[in-house]
DNA sequence: CATCATGTAATTATAAAAGTTACATGAAAA
DNA sequence: TTTTCATGTAACTTTTATAATTACATGATG
């Protein structure tokens, strides 16, 4: 199965807006991501919808951020995308007459739940602020690699 | 994305062996499921090659379970299958060189590690042999409906 | 009003599972 | 021992989802 990896897409394009004033154009994001435009403005259609990013046309437009990045969790990101399925199993009939695949069937539904449930909520947890912080940490331990001094 | 129902599957052909003493055919096993055998035979292999189940090739051959079904656990199932990815998102890329998007691995991975390990757990504690008793409780409830008696 | 950038529909490329075909291997029956 | 039956696999096709691309309409700015 293809891994959707459009949700990592998205959160690393928000992180690159991150701090800038001046709306930046899909073609610049798209060029940041090695992907196409039109990719970026579709990814992020959900995200304007919900007033967590705003578009502008014509000269200086482009794409800002509405919001602070303590406000949007990586599962309102999720959602933005239109929930797409986080598991990557499923069953075979949606509704089987035959009584041993319906057994399975609602054996594998209640883990699937759980599972779910449990990612949803820990995604629930993890702001873009928190996204930020980690990278800021990564570019400082660049600079001053583990057993260098200040 | 297209989702792998394998496990799905094959749960279902597993049960289905379950008390028969003379081996099952692929072909059998195949119009149950409305596949194709040899979509049987390969699903079947690897747990073959652990020992659960045993075939005969040839009059009188094919699919015999091995072992008890208190003794196969839906991990073992799915560890047959090959362990496919069980998160239907991942990342864009492996090693990023970007320091913003190894902060979205980064926090990523701990999630969907977490929701796998917990997954997986989960499975290891389902055994064919309950899939087998709920199968039995469904029959009987078909049987005999909520209000009749007994 | 020309240019730039988004908005979106339509099309094509790509990747993985599922299904199919073809044939080799080996066991049992005639 | 030869025929038949069933598995074992490799190779190929179909299916279905995301991703990428193309094309063009919409609207804002200089």
């Amino acid at each position: 199965m293809k891994r959707d990896s459009r949700l990592s897409g998205l959160l690393h394009v928000l992180l690159h807006m991150a701090g800038r004033e001046e709306p930046v154009t899909s073609e610049t994001l798209a060029r940041i991501m090695q992907t196409n435009p039109v990719v970026i403005r579709r990814i992020m259609a959900g995200l304007r919808e919900r007033g967590h990013v705003r578009s502008g046309k014509g000269h200086g437009g482009g794409w800002v951020l509405a919001c602070d990045l303590a406000d949007i969790t990586l599962r309102d990101v999720h959602e933005a995308l239109g929930e797409p399925q986080l598991l990557a199993i499923g069953h075979r009939t949606e509704a089987p007459s035959c009584l041993v695949e319906q057994a399975v069937n609602a054996a594998l539904a209640d883990s699937f739940r759980e599972a779910e449930a449990m990612l949803l909520a820990r995604l629930g947890t993890i702001t873009l602020a928190m996204l930020h912080a980690d990278f800021s940490t990564r570019l400082a331990l660049r600079a001053r690699p583990e057993g260098s001094c200040p």
